[in-house]
DNA sequence: CTCTAGTTTATAATAATTATAATTAACTGT
DNA sequence: ACAGTTAATTATAATTATTATAAACTAGAG
């Protein structure tokens, strides 16, 4: 019964993710379900190609390293994640694409969000002539 | 005539250089004199350890690779250099080390100073109990 | 001027990421 | 459901940025 109905939400739950697969261009295969389903599952959540990879084995997914980097690529390409700045020697994703700035704890390395509407940048500095604002970035160390 | 006073407007600058490095506890070798004079000539700077071993190689100077990331990553200790938050792929260091912001050119790569009193941040958001703000990184992408 | 600890350097090692090419699997039309 | 085409996965090699190693060198103390 528990597992009938764990099996049936996530069945569900690859349907929609198939949608959205579909949705930006990509093939709904079993590797890129199998992460969605650990990225897209509700909540917010910060990883890195050897953190979802591990969690992915963890989870008894069987799923290559490459894969992982292929579908993060195509993933943030697509618009499903955004890469996060916080630290050069690795490239962290975020799946929270709206915008918003990050806390990062420098002692334990945890990342928070930080919703848009919590920070005030009223001040903008005047542009280089005729450029336009890409995007904005703003991490606090704590 | 030129030459000479090249000569000594260069011994004058590796002197005050030296006590610069001899202040931070450092040993003023001719390496570190050399990159010293790139990157501390007055203007604020935006390196990588690439580039500034380019940089190094074509004004005749004799360093290695190595060298340039023992004294980058040396003079970051020590206070003389930061690190910026730019691209995942390299670490870029700042000669700036006041608090201060960046515009990045998502075309060029170009990367300019924001100083602080141009930009205003006073919303903070709450911080998670108990923390204390080390630093403030933002980053405006044009 | 000599001694020694700190520095430089060539090179090897490591770590993160991307490329390659062969196998496998998803979708399209029937 | 089936075959064919095209894309995806994967093991592995290659690449890139960076750090470690250990032998040769040198700055600065005495």
């Amino acid at each position: 019964m528990d597992k009938l109905n764990t099996r049936i939400d996530q069945n569900d739950n690859y349907q929609s993710l198939t949608n959205k697969l579909r949705g930006v261009g990509l093939r709904a295969t079993r590797q890129r379900l199998d992460i969605g389903s650990l990225l897209f599952s509700g909540k917010n959540r910060h990883v890195t190609a050897e953190s979802l990879h591990d969690e992915a084995v963890a989870s008894g997914m069987k799923i290559s390293l490459a894969t992982i980097y292929n579908a993060l690529n195509q993933f943030t390409d697509a618009g499903l994640l955004r890469e996060v700045l916080i630290d050069p020697s690795r490239t962290y994703f975020d799946t929270n694409t709206s915008s918003h700035h990050h806390f990062f704890n420098i002692d334990n390395g945890q990342l928070t969000d930080i919703p848009n509407e919590e920070i005030n940048l009223p001040g903008l500095p005047n542009l280089p002539e005729g450029q336009i604002i890409d995007g904005v970035d703003i991490l606090i160390r704590i």
